[in-house]
DNA sequence: AAATCAACTTGCCATAGGACAAGAAATGAA
DNA sequence: TTCATTTCTTGTCCTATGGCAAGTTGATTT
């Protein structure tokens, strides 16, 4: 059992000096967001990005439709971050809620900026971060065009248990672009392979 | 009739010093890739960028089945680059290439890095592009997930018309998701409205 | 315990878009 | 200028997925 700082585990010893940890992780701010409240929403401009230690995200956008379409969901250890909107200073487009209570890191946008231009390790972890999430969009991306729903449904399974497992199968599969009714069509099917 | 450096419409004399404006530019190479050659192949590390002058590049992957889907389009004044590969130094599932005769302004990644630490304004704008890409690859995704092939047609053809007049059918189909039979009947379809 | 509500399943039918194949039309090569 | 290749169109038929509505089931409130 560790009691050690929760950011610890973001940002390692291996790649920032004690004095760069500690100040770093001083311009953290703990909040707790309870089930259904919102971290962001839409018109807002995003001032701030969490880290979360426990519990689920969802982000999500409105359709032309009305219809909302999930973009993300983030638990212990993601980044919960509108990248657009934080860093272009933009109003989003997306909504950012609580699906279950949650206990995350917070920053704002002019700490961030300080501790950008200023402790290089930050400045390169934050780029991995921001290409990181660029990448996963991509192939998620690619994977709407190029495979069938049912083998979106079984890589997220794959590689997001957790997901599965604690999202409600309607915000599922808007993610995958499919409707509830398919989704639980294609479980269904995989279940009793 | 203006004859500055092509550079200059990509850094701006308002963000950066004449003295920044001279060092960046000068680290930048002019290449010139002719019709159908390959800028990045799959499997290989991005180790440069280019920010195009003039001409057509095509980005695309090949899905599981074989069959290739384009990722991107870049033309005058695009930058084209493949982020993930380029920052976290993995081979690269995409292949770049270029559609027509290209003149581009190369920089490969150690130039870049020495720019991007030593250069507030170069570090800001490069984020800068970076979200904005990510922003346009949201946008597109959840095109692909909430409208239909029809409005996402159209949508290109209102953003970026040059795709559409130089690229063929085929290409622009697979960027959209579908199939070039379904595009040439939608593009009746949009054309006697 | 009853009542309400959200989550999920299932059935039936509708439809956007895919697969395949046969032409046109345009482009390029010899 | 002829031949070949690629691009684009169009027809026929097919399939994955959507739309809608009627259940279940399970959770929450009173």
């Amino acid at each position: 059992m560790d009691d050690k700082h929760f950011l610890l585990n973001i940002f390692s010893q291996e790649n920032f000096t004690a004095q760069e940890l500690e100040t770093i992780i001083l311009k953290f701010k703990k909040v707790v967001f309870s089930k259904n409240s919102f971290l962001l929403s839409e018109g807002k401009v995003a001032n701030n990005y969490w880290f979360v230690e426990s519990g689920f995200i969802r982000s999500f956008v409105q359709d032309t439709e009305g219809r909302n379409i999930s973009t993300n969901f983030y638990s212990t250890g993601d980044i919960a971050i509108d990248w657009p909107s934080f860093f272009l200073r933009n109003p989003t487009r997306e909504n950012m809620q609580a699906l279950t209570d949650c206990v995350c890191w917070q920053l704002d946008f002019d700490t961030f900026q300080t501790l950008f231009h200023s402790i290089t390790a930050f400045r390169e972890q934050g780029r991995t971060t921001l290409v990181g999430s660029y990448f996963a969009l991509k192939n998620h991306s690619i994977s709407v065009i190029a495979d069938p729903a049912k083998a979106r449904y079984q890589q997220l399974l794959q590689k997001k248990p957790h997901i599965i497992q604690n999202v409600s199968l309607k915000h599922i599969a808007t993610y995958l672009g499919i409707t509830d009714t398919s989704l639980s069509r294609i479980r269904k099917e995989v279940a009793k392979e």
